[in-house]
DNA sequence: CTTTTATATTCAAATAATCAAATATGCGTG
DNA sequence: CACGCATATTTGATTATTTGAATATAAAAG
């Protein structure tokens, strides 16, 4: 698209963002981090993934400014750059919950 | 992954959610069906997509449970299923908006 | 039952995202 | 300055996602 107006610029942004949470290692990931910073190590570990896998990952959330870096000497602390993100994924996390009380209460319907 | 905890489960099914946003044109049907209910060919011509476009990410915002519909004779009515989705999207635009604001202020600092 | 209007689906091509494995960088210490 | 631990990046193969164009279905009206 050559032409953008800003409403289609600003969901494009939006969009980005949102591809950001799309996948199930980094919201571990932010949920952790979340709870306290950690480094990479301590990281992998939390998470049973390898460190490359997670730095690739970290990569991604640095891209998008969803986390904060400190380096302390030889280790690198990463930390939440805003809690209105997991605000965000709260509410997501809440309608998923709601969706599948549901489905479960049409099993329970079915079965009488 | 065959063997899969709890947390890993759940936020596969977030990140799944999440990657329904994970579109311009999806965040731009949100916002309009949350403004009010549309059918197809009005979110055509609101969105300025072709009908086919807005037909596929139509079933992929159902797939995923974030719209309902409702047929009116030969036309179906999309309605938005949660209003918490535009909250968490709302959340998500302060972010960026807070992000592009520093940003806008370095450049600014840079300037002087 | 044919036509029209509204919506949905399929197909092929282009683009992008993912992962594991291997490798590279960077900092602190001896 | 060389070694070792912590972190980052590259690579190549695989798998997903998006789109336009064409086509299909579904309901209402005649």
């Amino acid at each position: 698209m050559l032409v953008q107006t800003l409403a289609q610029e600003i969901s494009q942004l939006e969009a980005n963002l949102c591809s950001a949470f799309a996948d199930p290692t980094r919201i571990l990931i932010l949920y952790a981090l979340n709870e306290q910073p950690r480094n990479v190590t301590e990281l992998t570990i939390d998470l049973g993934a390898t460190q490359p896998t997670i730095s690739r990952h970290l990569k991604i959330l640095r891209d998008h400014e969803l986390v904060n870096t400190a380096r302390q000497g030889v280790s690198i602390t990463y930390s939440l750059a805003d809690p209105r993100l997991i605000q965000a994924l709260d509410l997501l996390r809440a309608v998923l919950h709601d969706n599948l009380t549901s489905k479960a209460n049409l099993v329970i319907d079915i079965k009488s």
